[in-house]
Order: structure tokens, then sequence, then C-alpha cells
DNA sequence: AATGTAACTGAGCAATCGTTCAAATATATA
DNA sequence: TATATATTTGAACGATTGCTCAGTTACATT
């Protein structure tokens, strides 16, 4: 049944989320988004309805990207704690180069938009609280290693880990001065409230022999 | 040689200060600001020169405000460690009612705007490093009376400051449950890297008799 | 009261906004 | 090759954008 060539939706969603990311929701005008998508105003509106119809692929495309990079720097990685860390970096200092805007694009969105765009504010919203949860499912793993004390909450930690993130890349927007951000990230994971206490330890490492 | 009534800038600036916090750079039309401020285009135009006039008056309005702010805080608290604290809570737990915004504006303008607009990117910029200098300040001062470890880096300090309240702040907007921040911000000041040991306590104590 | 001028007004400009849709095009099927 | 239909095109719509400026108003001075 299918008639034409048809563009390559990945490909188009992609670029215009690059765009998004970089100008934002309302900088970003419809011609622009034409040009970088390389479709005329009729065939994006039968693939996406509207404006905030390709603002919406983009949120989604984004975060499905996200979720997907940290399911790979988990299985690349010897632990989950390892995997968190090396997330951070990723999130913090790489993306200064290469990506259109050194903040997270859902951050970038929640920052700009207001209740005249409820849909898609929830849309970030509830993305940003998915790549939270990633973390959780993480942290609960380290701890089930013993790797993260056991006490601690793993939902808090995972929240404290997206307000340095978001801080973080916030910063780093502000400052035209280079930051030490490896030193700043590994003293996150060094320190409060990731560290375990040599005597927790222990006792961490006893209960994993006494349960096997 | 006045020969007009004239507008009360001061209350005009507020005003359209207020209305370009809630909706950014972007979504605010001359039109929204022109109802905001009560003014008509043409006395527009010749007090501000242009839309951006407005904006950038508007960044310095909210700066002048916030630091002046700081200073009110210092004078009306007890030490500057105290000060600092009260200044962080007041941001990130007060600022949620009655503000247009729970965001800072000046870190939202940062990640709203692009190089298209580099003049109030810039503007933006400094003043957020005004505010951080302030921060630098009363930690040095928190040092002297050995409130804080001397070993530490003010400047290091109010980084890291600026880095947990714009988090915070954003974590807020991006959250619709209820965040324990009056726990988390009391964690910031008796943790790291805020945390004075009992030892370095007495040192500075002594440090600060034997100087008398 | 008459005059000069600083301050304000708002209709309206060109440009751009998000969006529509009749016409053109390209492919699958007959 | 002819027909049917899925897909793309881009001119153009009404609304809105930032902004201008000739005309009006309100006050200080004479």
């Amino acid at each position: 049944m299918s008639k034409k060539p048809k563009f390559d939706r990945d490909k188009v969603v992609a670029n215009a989320t690059k765009l998004y990311w970089e100008k934002g929701y309302h900088a970003t005008s419809m011609r622009n988004l034409q040009d970088a998508i390389d479709m005329r105003p009729g065939s994006i509106y039968a693939e996406f309805g509207s404006k905030d119809g390709v603002f919406k692929a983009s949120l989604e495309h984004y975060t499905q990207l996200s979720i997907a990079q940290i399911n790979s720097i988990r299985e690349a990685s010897e632990s989950p704690l390892v995997a968190l860390k090396t997330f951070v970096k990723q999130a913090v200092i790489d993306t200064q180069k290469g990506t259109p805007s050194c903040m997270c694009m859902l951050a970038k969105t929640v920052s700009e938009l207001t209740e005249e765009q409820r849909d898609l504010l929830d849309v970030a919203k509830q993305a940003l609280k998915s790549v939270e949860n990633q973390f959780t499912g993480l942290i609960i793993e380290a701890q089930g290693i013993g790797e993260i004390d056991q006490e601690k909450h793993a939902s808090e930690l995972a929240r404290f880990l997206q307000i340095q993130i978001t801080g973080l890349r916030m910063y780093i927007r502000t400052s035209d001065e280079r930051v030490p951000l490896g030193k700043m990230i590994d003293e996150l994971f060094e320190h409060y409230p990731f560290k375990i206490l040599e005597s927790q330890l222990c006792e961490v490492d006893e209960v994993r022999q006494t349960e096997k």
C-alpha cells in the first residue's frame, strides 16, 4: 500500500532536535525548521500536525537517545557506579563539544516553557523523571553489590545526581573560564553522599558473604 | 527644564522584569510589554530604544535587586555563614511563592539566549558572576572569623554554591512532588565542603587567640 | 491667556509568524 | 501505457511581530 519513497523520519527528527535543542522552542520558526529538515510545510504538517508536534517528537527522540546512552554505558562498564560516573562525565564534559547546546535539552525546555505550553512542558518533565528513574535503577544495582551504602535511599541519590548534573551544565554555560569539571565530578562521587565508610564497606562484604 | 509628569521608571522596569522573568525573552512580545507596563510603543522606544533595551534594563534591575538582597540579609544576620544559608534558603524555597518563575531570571536567560543575542547574553553572564563574587566576599568574611575552613578556596566554594542553587531551582521546576528542600540545604552546609572538623575549629580558635 | 516644547499616543508599516490547500509529482497497480 | 492514489510542493492566508512617526496632549514659561 506504500506509494512514495517518503522522507527518512529518524533523520528528520534528529535534525529537528538539533535545531530545537540549540535555539529553543520559541526562537525556532517553522521556516528555520523547513530548512533544517529539508521538508515543505505541507509535508511537515501531514506528518507532525503542528510546530508543537515536531517539538514533541524531538523531545521524545532526545529522551530515547539519553536512556539508550545510559544503557549503553552500563553495558560497557565494569560496575553500575562506574557507569553512573561515566555518564555524568559524558553529560557534563563531553557535551561541550559537538552538541547544539551544553544544556540538557529537557532542562532547557522546562526552563523556557510556561503553562501556555502545558502539554510540551509535561512531556519534558516526565522525560526528566524517566532519566532520573534510570539513575535510581543503577544505584539500586550498585547497592546490591555493596558499591553504595544500602542505608541511603536510591531515589534520593538519583535526585541528588540530577541536581548536580543540571547545576554543573548550567554553570558551564554561564562561565567563560575553564572549570575543573573532572575534579569536581570525582569529588561528587568520593565524598557525600556516595562515599562509603570503610567500616560500612566491611559490613556490606560480610552481608554478601553470608548471603551466599 | 522638566516638562511632564513622566512615568515612574522604577515601577515600569519592575513590571517589565516581572513579565520577562515569567515568559522569557522570546515569548514576551512588545504588545505584552505595553500592557504590563502601561506604556505606548512611542514612549517605550523613546526611553529604552528597543525590545532588547527593555530586557537589558530588566536584567540590570534584577541583578541590583539580588545583590541588595544579599547585603540586606548579611546586615540582618549574626554571621556571614548564617547569611549565606539564609540567602540560599530564600532563593530556593521562598522564591516558589510570589515570584514569576521559580528559576533565577539570570540563569533562565542564559539558558534561553544564543549568540544571536550576544549582548544580552553577556549582561546575564556578567550579572551571575557578580552574584557569585558576593558569595565569595561572604565566604572570605566567614573564613576570617573561623566559620569556614581557611584552607578552602573562597571562589571555589562560591562556585559550588552557585551550582547548588541553580541545580536545586531547576529541579524544583521539573518536579511536581514535594522535595525536602530545607533538609537538603541544611545538609549542604553541614557536610562537604562547608563542614569544619572539630579539630580544625580548635586550631582556628587558637590562631585567632594568638593573633590578638 | 498665549506660546514653546517635552512627553505621550496609537494607527499603521514591512516583515515574519504558524498554517492551509489546490495543484503538481511520483509510484503501485491494472 | 493508462489509471489511481500516496506524497510533495510552495504560493498565499490572516495574525502577529518589532518598530516608526505624524499628530496630540500636558505642562513651564512668558
